[in-house]
RNA sequence: GGCCUCAUGGCGGAAUGGUUACGCAGAGGACUGCAAAUCCUUGUAUCCCGGUUCGAUUCCGGGUGAGGCCUCCA
């Protein structure tokens, strides 16, 4: 089994992995909140941790990793935007439109971009009571209290209860000091609240909000805070099918394995996560490991909405590359341009910042295909590999599009150990795709294309041979091609250059590109492709 | 104000207590009737100042600069 090492935000350090269970391997990612076009920013936890993903599946197998990324689908952002966009309905139903809208928009988004479903995406609405058990389970231990229809979460009773009974203190994984950043901070502290640093669990809904019927005896509609669905469905989806929960008195059963986000979300998100799982369920951790991906930057700037430069990946989809003036024979833009991202977005390590720019964007779509354009020559010879994981979703896929002049023979190549060993030490993708390029360079195409099927940048439908999708849709028919070929070929024997050019120049003008070479005797020789 | 990251050539981006990978761009060349494509070769870099060390880009301290968080954020 390889061993793998990870960067846990917990202990700040470089450490080896090892799942609670090996036979279920447990990640919580925390994902979109559904009001608008996910953009760049959004996409890049999705890809990091699509990579994790396929990384454990490698080493546990399919079956045994279990990953979770939620939808929260309740929150004021929803709120206002539903009521923006579709003043006329009433309140709730605007919200299902627009979170239904959002949610299908945010699935072909990610898909284009080559990443696995994860196994479950709990909603926040589908948990509300799943919220309801943790609160009234708090208050019952005192760690929560009831303030002006709000329940709050109080820091200070966490920390006493650290302090005798060795349980965690507050404010362990972002390392803050409790009082000091307090006081710059430009936080309006709501009067109801015991202790400045306390946080909501649930909050009153107003008249035409989304509510629904409070816990702790509170009279009015309410709903929750934002920190408490993220505990809720990660111990609905990820303790409680394994024998944890509120039930549980083992507390060791009230951790899973790995939990993972934007860099952004350590503080305050994910310390009161923390808060509120350890303390309603006992646990002394809530995961064991805690990764965090960088942030990007667009053309060097941060992404906001007063610099207006939020990308989205619907926009990222629609680019057209340069690769398409000419070069490139591909019927399915958005898939090329998909599949760009992802290499473009993965050149970077996943802790580091990265800078989204169009030429980076751009270099990476021509590197890309300039190795398919490689596999493209050889593919009849090495036939296609998928990596040690038949159950991908373009293994199936793969199968039913090829062309029929085209048969990919799916066999499962092994991948390379050397590219496995780069990734398992803290997914350093910057140097699996220099390994990568090597493999390009010494025409070790089996591994290359093993390495390509096992991070998601292997599409069939980019490997097929030029010709063949060049038939689909040319006005002029291979045969056509051939003679022309020929025609020249023998002008070129009487030295007519010029009717050879001009030859030449009628196939450019169907977008037939010749390239010229010389076979063993020296006899010149003439390939053709799409360009 | 507090806390946390980061700093490598023109750009992107690894690694390392001892000749700084790799990709793009640039330059030169091979091939070619001319192209196209391809291949080969190649220049250029570890923010500054101290310390530890035989030796620091790497470890430690300080400085400078950039970014992030403390308010919704991926």
């Amino acid at each position: 089994m390889t061993d793998l090492y990870f960067y846990n935000t917990a202990s700040r350090r470089k450490e080896q992995f090892a799942p609670i269970n090996a036979a279920c391997v447990r990640i919580y990612v925390c994902g979109p909140t559904v009001y608008d076009y996910a953009h760049i920013g959004n996409a890049r936890p999705v890809i990091v941790f699509d990579i994790l993903y396929r990384l454990l599946r490698h080493v546990y197998g399919a079956q045994a990793v279990h990953y979770v990324r939620n939808i929260t689908d309740v929150d004021d952002k929803i709120n206002a935007r539903a009521a923006r966009d579709y003043p006329d309905l009433p309140l709730n139903q605007a919200i299902a439109r627009l979170t239904q809208k959002t949610e299908a928009q945010f699935h072909a988004d990610v898909a284009a971009l080559v990443c696995l479903p994860p196994n479950a995406e709990p909603k926040a609405t589908d948990h509300i009571d799943a919220m309801k058990r943790l609160i009234e389970r708090l208050l019952a231990k005192k760690y929560a209290y009831v303030a002006a229809n709000n329940v709050l979460f109080s820091v200070s009773a966490m920390n006493e209860s650290g302090r005798q009974h060795k349980t965690p203190f507050y404010g362990r994984l972002s390392r803050r000091p409790q009082a000091e950043m307090l006081a710059g901070a430009r936080v309006e502290v709501a009067d109801y609240k015991r202790d400045e640093q306390d946080f909501v669990l649930w909050k009153p809904s107003a008249a035409g909000e989304p509510g629904w019927p409070s816990p702790a005896g509170i009279a009015v509609l309410g709903r929750p805070g934002w920190h408490i669905e993220c505990s809720a469905m990660s111990m609905v989806e990820l303790l409680e099918p394994y024998g944890g929960g509120l039930e549980c008195d083992n507390p060791q059963q009230n951790c899973f394995d790995i939990h993972g986000g934007g860099l952004d979300l350590i503080f305050p998100h994910h310390e009161n996560e923390i808060a509120q799982s350890c303390c309603a369920l006992g646990a002394p951790h809530m995961a064991n490991f805690w990764l965090h991906n960088g942030f990007v930057q667009v053309e060097g700037n941060k992404m906001s909405k007063t610099l207006g430069n939020f990308i989205t990946i619907r926009q990222i989809l629609e680019t057209e590359l340069p690769e398409f003036n000419g070069h490139m024979a591909v019927t399915d833009k958005q898939r090329w341009a998909g599949l760009s991202a992802r290499f473009a977005m993965l050149q970077s390590h996943y802790r580091q910042p990265l800078d989204w720019t169009q030429t980076r964007f751009e270099a990476a779509s021509a590197e890309l295909y300039k190795w398919y354009a490689a596999l493209q020559k050889s593919a009849g010879k090495y036939g296609l590999a998928v990596a040690g994981d038949d159950n991908l979703p373009q293994a199936a896929s793969m199968g039913k599009n090829a062309s029929a002049r085209f048969k990919p023979e799916l066999r499962t190549e092994a991948l390379p150990p050397e590219f496995l060993k780069i990734l398992a030490d803290d997914m350093n993708m910057p140097q699996a795709i220099a390994l990568l390029r090597h493999y390009y360079k010494q025409a070790a195409f089996k591994n290359l294309i093993a390495g390509l099927a096992f991070i998601g940048l292997l599409d069939i439908e980019f490997l097929r041979p030029l010709h063949a999708l060049f038939e689909k849709r040319a006005d002029i028919s291979n045969r056509e091609i051939e003679a022309v070929i020929k025609q020249r070929l023998e002008s070129l024997e009487k030295g007519d250059y010029t009717t050879a050019d001009r030859l030449r120049a009628d196939l450019a003008q169907h977008g037939v590109r010749l390239i010229d070479s010389k076979d063993k005797d020296g006899r010149r020789l003439t390939k053709w492709e799409i360009g």
